[in-house]
DNA sequence: ACCTGAACACCGTTCAAGT
DNA sequence: ACCTGAACACCGTTCAAGT
């Protein structure tokens, strides 16, 4: 009674499939059960051509992430550049809200190492050299993968416009009791209001400001004593 | 020839027992089991105390954080509290890699509050006031939550020194493959070179340039129109 | 009211048996 | 070489029965 299998099985049809269960059921509809139903196919099938469950979510997430940097504008002012690619990973996140948490559970990955690598290079071209480059290129990726696994967690919760208000709304009054300071809650209001796409716009811009801005970076003794050096 | 229980069981004991098995056994070694097994009494037990697992673990986030919010010196140079505060958070999820994952799986959760709480009544102190506040408190928040997540979850695959070292090589070698651009590969030949800690903390230097510099933010009409107005 | 632990409804992964 | 699906060793959660 299972529709029957017309092609061969192979990594690209598994993780196609992957992708399709979990933008449809979420990351908790992931099984592997699911996956090999899927594909009209039995539950150990997919072990000949993936190493696991991990490797099937990184591969997913790989999937989505490779589409959204092969097909990223590259504008010719560098800053824009760094914009577009940045709200290119937001949206793809925001459509398919599973990869943002995929994408801050191993550093090593492959759609990690892509956006990596997007984000250096259109650095390079901004100026920013030296050692100054890890240092901008690591605080725009943890910030881009940071704020998109929030607003993927926080799309997961509340997927309609309505409860989405209504966690706003829960979270600004959760938020303005724990503080008498009343500029605190003046913010705290203006949560409510907020746009997640322009306000993870904004943060891009601050560390763009201060990426390309003289900071003044205090001495290294004083504060890097508790891990210390490598090797 | 279990030990005997000396106390009724409590909420806090029980996410005291959790906090010690996560930081034994990690995150796959957290079990209801364990749990459990840990305060010698039925598998049961626990459901009369936490709704469940999701609960156990972000009120294990919470009991870490909230210590080391209540611990964090107030600076009286604002910029310096500010990096103080993120320090704080960044050695604890370095001594509890788990917390790092669970901070990135739920806004609303009482560990990322206190994190948002703190980090906005500093902004405050820093002279940011009305709409660039929530943008400013969004960027921080973000930035450390996601340099937390990734940092602890390559504590987590290279434990020590030595595995570390192996690591970033890897990454090193797997980023120099991508690109032919000598800039990228001379960055990329820095990885192995680099402090986690240093380059936190020059993250959050270069956010804290770029609040306080004025930036050519682009007019929102451009770019805001996917997700568009909430309500 | 709280605790117990068997039972339930699931998991991911392995592996002998087939093609 | 690849696929099948039963079997294995686990899970989180529920709930009748006890105290």
């Amino acid at each position: 009674m299972t529709t029957r299998r017309s092609d061969a099985l192979s990594r690209e049809r598994i993780v196609e499939a992957t992708i399709q269960i979990l933008d449809t059921a979420g990351e908790d509809g992931l099984t592997v059960r699911a996956v090999t139903a899927h594909l009209a196919t039995g539950r150990g099938a997919i072990y000949h051509h993936v190493a696991g469950k991990d490797d099937l979510l990184a591969a997913a997430a790989d999937g989505v992430i490779g589409r959204v940097m092969a097909a990223a504008a590259d504008d010719e002012d560098p800053k824009q550049a760094i914009r577009t690619l940045a709200l290119g990973i937001f949206d793809a996140i925001d459509a398919h809200p599973w990869v943002g948490a995929q994408l801050s559970r191993e550093p090593l990955q492959p759609a990690v190492l892509r956006i990596w690598t997007g984000v250096g290079v259109r650095l390079v071209r901004l100026g920013v050299r030296g050692a100054a480059l890890p240092d901008a290129g690591s605080a725009l990726v943890n910030y881009i993968l940071g704020a998109a696994a929030q607003h993927a967690a926080g799309a997961r919760r509340a997927p309609d416009a309505t409860s989405r208000q209504a966690y706003l709304d829960r979270l600004a009054a959760q938020w303005a009791e724990l503080d008498t300071d009343p500029l605190v809650r003046e913010a705290a209001s203006l949560i409510s209001e907020h746009d997640d796409r322009e306000q993870f716009l904004a943060g891009v811009d601050i560390f763009l400001a201060g990426s390309v801005a003289p900071h003044d970076r205090q001495v290294s003794d004083k504060t890097g004593s508790q891990t210390g050096v490598i090797g």
